[in-house]
RNA sequence: GGCCCCAUCGUCUAGCGGUUAGGAUCCAUGGUUUUCAUCCAUGUUACCGGAGUUCGAGUCUCCGUGGGGUCACCA
């Protein structure tokens, strides 16, 4: 069982959408089940409407799933877990205060060492438990930490050791009862029985303390556990929001198709992809967990320029003119002839659309444009731009650049573009609307 | 600062003890194109440093250095 895990804080972020993609095509090769959990368990920075957001993305990228759930509803499942591990005395009620511990860890700030749980409540009878809730006291549920060390055989970051002090006794309930990050994904993953576990690096640290918790709840089922290196940005730090490339949305926004941002993310990284283009279900076929480099890559949005090209290359015609209003091969296999100069579809959008929209019978050549618009508006349906230019030539009597160069703009709407004698076959329909 | 991870062209990477250190992307130049581009050809650019092991090290070991992650009643 493969889940994928995301917090309804915030846009979707490429790394999230990596992490995604993974576990959806590690689900496909293993024949395993794929679900989807919405981390929502800290109501205060919880965006309404990110979650259907996200499912709207996994939607575009095609990554089927077999349920959705929100982790808000297991929380009495965490809550009685969390009374079965006081119970059994592995773990403590904890009455120190946010400003208590607040002390400490300036303390330790000071001393240039890392912060640690002091461990004065470790030994408060449990059945005080009771009476602090009759007196309205306050209080936290820790886990104990371990008592040996933690090793991970992560798949693609090797055997990670974690000694007991580094897990920690950390807060498993909050003081208002609900349960933490750590706590909850490890609970739920153990509730649905997920044993492979594929996420950002950022997570490395907490893999002990949630390995920890399944121990102590009785799970023994091994988890496979993998953790992909993080997404760099041009100055080789961590992508964070504020990053515009990060946003799965901003790339939509700018014109990069799924097939393209999937292939880009499932090559990053990657040391053994026998090629540089392919498509999703493609790479279920061949792509290796294991081959993901150890180390973190940088985003490379020319890289993403050059995938996202290709993949609108191998587009067909008519979808691929969909994309700009039309249902027509032909438009399709014009937007192919402008790919020559475009990388994106709103790239792409800047050169079809000019085709489409009144010309601007001014500057230089708007003389030389009036003469053709009126040829063109009184001449019969030429097949060949041979003879369509020709034609124009010889009722206008222009040549050279006094014809080429108002005759494509009176076409095209710019100065520049490809060969007008490859254009010209596949607009010679819409003519009367273009030449005017 | 503690703990953990990483280190080859600008970028993504190949290399798994002996190579003219390869590919892709980007960039530059030339040719083709009555335009810009495409296309084709060509080119610049890399093993973080120092010891050690070895006949021989980008490749193995150690120590530095650099970068990154993480250290919450966030996820």
């Amino acid at each position: 069982m493969l889940r994928f895990a995301p917090s309804p804080t915030g846009d979707m972020h490429i790394g999230n959408l990596r992490v995604a993609i993974l576990n959806y095509l590690v689900a496909q090769q293993r024949h395993e089940r794929f679900i989807i959990r919405i981390e929502d368990t800290d109501k205060a920075r919880n965006i309404e409407g990110k979650d259907t957001e996200i499912m709207q993305i996994l939607e575009k990228f095609a990554l089927k799933h077999d349920s959705v759930s929100h982790q808000s509803e297991n929380l009495h499942m965490h809550q009685m877990f969390a009374a079965k591990l006081l119970e059994e005395g592995k773990a403590f009620v904890c009455t120190c205060t946010a400003e208590e511990l607040e002390i400490h860890r300036e303390k330790a700030k000071e001393q240039k060492i890392a912060y640690r749980y002091s461990g004065q409540c470790m030994d408060v009878d449990k059945k005080e438990l009771a009476l602090l809730k009759e007196n309205g006291i306050p209080f936290v549920v820790r886990i104990k930490k371990p008592s040996t060390q933690i090793i991970n055989h992560d798949l693609i970051k090797g055997d990670i050791v974690t000694s007991p002090n580094e897990v920690d006794s950390f807060v498993i309930l909050r003081t208002d009862g609900t349960s933490t990050y750590n706590f909850a994904c490890a609970c739920d993953d153990m509730l649905s029985d997920v044993d492979f576990i594929i996420r950002g690096e950022d997570h490395l640290s907490n893999t002990p303390k949630q390995m920890h918790i399944k121990t102590q709840l009785g799970f023994t089922k091994e988890t496979i556990y993998a953790h992909l290196p993080i997404i760099l940005n041009n100055e080789g730090k961590k992508m964070s929001k504020r990053d515009d490339a990060s946003s799965v949305k901003w790339l939509f926004e700018q014109g990069f198709i799924p097939d393209a941002i999937a292939n880009y993310l499932l090559l990053l990284g990657n040391t053994k992809a026998p090629k540089e283009i392919f498509t999703l279900p493609e790479a279920i076929e061949w792509f290796k967990l294991e081959d993901i480099s150890k180390s973190a890559a940088r985003f490379d949005l020319d890289k993403l320029r050059f995938i996202n090209r290709e993949h609108l290359k191998m587009m067909k015609d008519k979808a691929l003119s969909s994309l700009f209003g039309f249902a027509d091969e032909n438009i399709g296999k014009l937007a192919k002839i402008y790919l020559e100069e475009a990388s994106t579809i709103s790239e792409l959008e800047n050169k079809i659309k000019p085709i489409f929209t009144p010309k601007q019978f001014e500057g230089e050549w708007a003389e030389q444009m009036r003469i053709m618009e009126k040829i063109i508006a009184d001449a019969p349906m030429i097949d060949t731009f041979d003879e369509f230019k020709s034609y124009i030539m010889e009722k206008s009597g222009l040549k050279g650049k006094y014809f080429f160069k108002p005759l494509r703009l009176l076409l095209t709407g710019a100065e520049h573009g490809p060969e007008l004698s490859e254009i010209y076959p596949l607009i010679k329909s819409y003519l009367l609307e273009i030449a005017s």
